[in-house]
DNA sequence: ATAGACCATTAGAGCGCTCCAATTCAAAGT
DNA sequence: ACTTTGAATTGGAGCGCTCTAATGGTCTAT
């Protein structure tokens, strides 16, 4: 910077306001100084301008797995909407691990970004509260009910209902849940699975079962679900990573879907929409939900509301072919008709 | 820092000396200050240690699209990697774009960045090339070929060439190439292709269309090849996800798949696994191409090398249930018998 | 007893920038 | 001619840390 204020014969003050383009700098200045910084390939260093400005213009975004392209979509609204503001986006991976995502949080927190939006998280309701304390802080996630944190979801109960209800109105009445372990969101999905089953009059049926939130996670809880007394016609997975991970396992095992056995996933990631798999499923709204996150935090930037704030969006239950009614009550395992919809 | 070092009553020096755990600080102090900070809540200003130390431990990882699961897994193994080696991984994203990918190249660079690692990326060699004079910079990629600079690829001519060996050995003559469009990996793919046509005897045949890396890409050129006047018995795409969009085309248009036409992926992402797809598709080594990545990167900070580096891993074909052998050449559509392998 | 060696500790300069207050200069007002 | 105004420019302090060289202290060798 030193240089470039020399060779352009002006102090380094106004290299600076031109770089952050004031609008106070003759054009004549301006250009001089610009084609100064161009010759030398200067570049200004973000840790030191930081440093200075006392601020970092930066979001911590905490990404539970990069792999589900789920939490890709969401990011990518992040990422959107926090450039339409100025601001760069930090991405850290959780690994779907609670303390790597409490290191992650840390780095963030060195780096001083100025909010963190912890997209499907897994720390404790207790860490994230002492969290949000310092840095602003959202969670984005479906069905988090995380107490003095800001959140964006998609109503996770209401998506659980309307997977159920669907199921149910089918004529399914065993319908199984395969849940979401210790993903945040499991347990508001888990909530609406039960009150559906309530609300159809099947509540007798409810059988819970703990997953994950991969593929693999989904083994052998379809085997302990095909060998038991009463299999289920119905099940309705956390969401379509582990839906596909059942639905390779039904596969293995001979299970038609949905002739035998409906499945319905959430989230509507693109693998539910391939057409060999045409996965019923709930639809979260991932790019809303990215912006919404960001326009919370830099509310709450701004603002000085002690109120947490909390946005819920609508899930949509997709339809696809998963999903049909049950096979006759009389053949009690597989050959069902293929009478679906 | 100034309240932590008055609290355990130390110099500043002492407890920057703590904060970077060098070994010559008594036991005694090092508690005190420890503790000092414990109860400031005091946390190192990264931002302020990078500007000091002139080094950010830092690199950055460009990923060309965060919807594909294949970045996601190259990135876990850089952040891996990288992580051993003490440092944070800055992730920017750059949404299939080359503008994008040179914004984020250039906040890598502000960030001070100590290496990139570019993964599958889209801006032409020339502006690579510049860059690479900068800051230490690997391309990882399958099949780039990008001079002057230090590259981590699957041997993506190799993949292609096993692709369609597989193919022609089934019997298939008339084999398509999807190809990449404007990613990188897209040329060396189609070059073996090429090859390996040319290799089986079967050079008149080539026939390479431009797609693109995501499912909605394919739609097209499947739809342009049924309507060709001698259409394809077996398609090579580019990657796992046009395939995956083939599939649904093809399905579309009532064709089957393999009995109709065969189908080979490129990537082997867990969705080329799934059972309702399984997709045959040729392997890369992501994790290892991850790691690797940041060992060329290390390598080269520490090194004074001219010489290029470039790794070349063994793709692997990985044969599921989208390929079999060519229809009868007398029924010239649908139909077709199901005697695959 | 004195010099030398060695350890833990500290003062203070400096990293590359921003920003405030101060300065310069030209044009306008009286 | 003089002050007033305002815009363009600059000097310099300071952001929170690290690092070098210097300081004080303890211990061993002579």
């Amino acid at each position: 910077m030193e240089d470039v204020a020399e060779r352009a014969k002006v102090s380094r003050a106004l290299v600076s306001l031109v770089m952050n383009n004031s609008p106070q700098v003759s054009e004549e200045k301006r250009e001089s100084v610009l084609r100064a910084a161009e010759e030398l390939g200067y570049r200004p260093n973000l840790a030191a301008r930081q440093l200075a400005k006392r601020r970092t213009q930066t979001i911590g975004v905490l990404v539970d797995d990069l792999r589900n392209p789920f939490f890709g979509e969401v990011v990518d609204g992040i990422e959107a909407e926090a450039a339409n503001h100025g601001f760069t986006a930090l991405i850290l991976n959780g690994h779907r691990d609670a303390r790597r995502e409490l290191d992650a949080v840390e780095t963030f927190l060195q780096f001083r970004v100025e909010g963190m939006a912890l997209v499907g998280p897994r720390v404790g309701d207790d860490d994230l509260a002492r969290l949000g304390g310092t840095t602003p802080c959202v969670v984005v996630a479906s069905g988090s009910a995380h107490p003095g944190v800001d959140t964006v979801t998609t109503d996770g109960r209401w998506g659980a209902e309307l997977a159920v209800e669907h199921l149910a109105s089918l004529g399914h009445t065993r319908i199984a849940h395969m849940d979401g372990g210790s993903n945040v969101s499991a347990e508001e999905r888990r909530a609406g699975y039960r009150s559906a089953m309530q609300a159809a009059g099947i509540g007798d049926f409810i059988d819970i079962r703990a997953a994950g939130d991969d593929e693999a996670d989904a083994l052998d809880v379809i085997d302990e679900l095909l060998s038991a007394a009463d299999p289920p016609t119905a099940i309705f997975a956390f969401n379509d990573l582990l839906a596909a991970g059942a639905l390779n396992r039904l596969d293995d095992a001979g299970v038609a879907v949905p002739e035998d056995v409906s499945l319905v996933g959430f989230d509507n990631t693109f693998i539910a929409a391939l057409r060999h798999l045409s996965l019923t499923t709930v639809n979260q709204p991932t790019l809303a939900m990215g912006r919404l996150a960001v326009e919370t935090l830099l509310t709450r930037l701004s603002d000085g509301t002690d109120e947490p704030m909390r946005h819920t969006l609508e899930p949509q239950l997709v339809v696809r072919s998963t999903t049909g009614p049950p096979p006759m009550q009389s053949s009690g395992t597989a050959s069902g008709s293929a009478e679906h919809i």
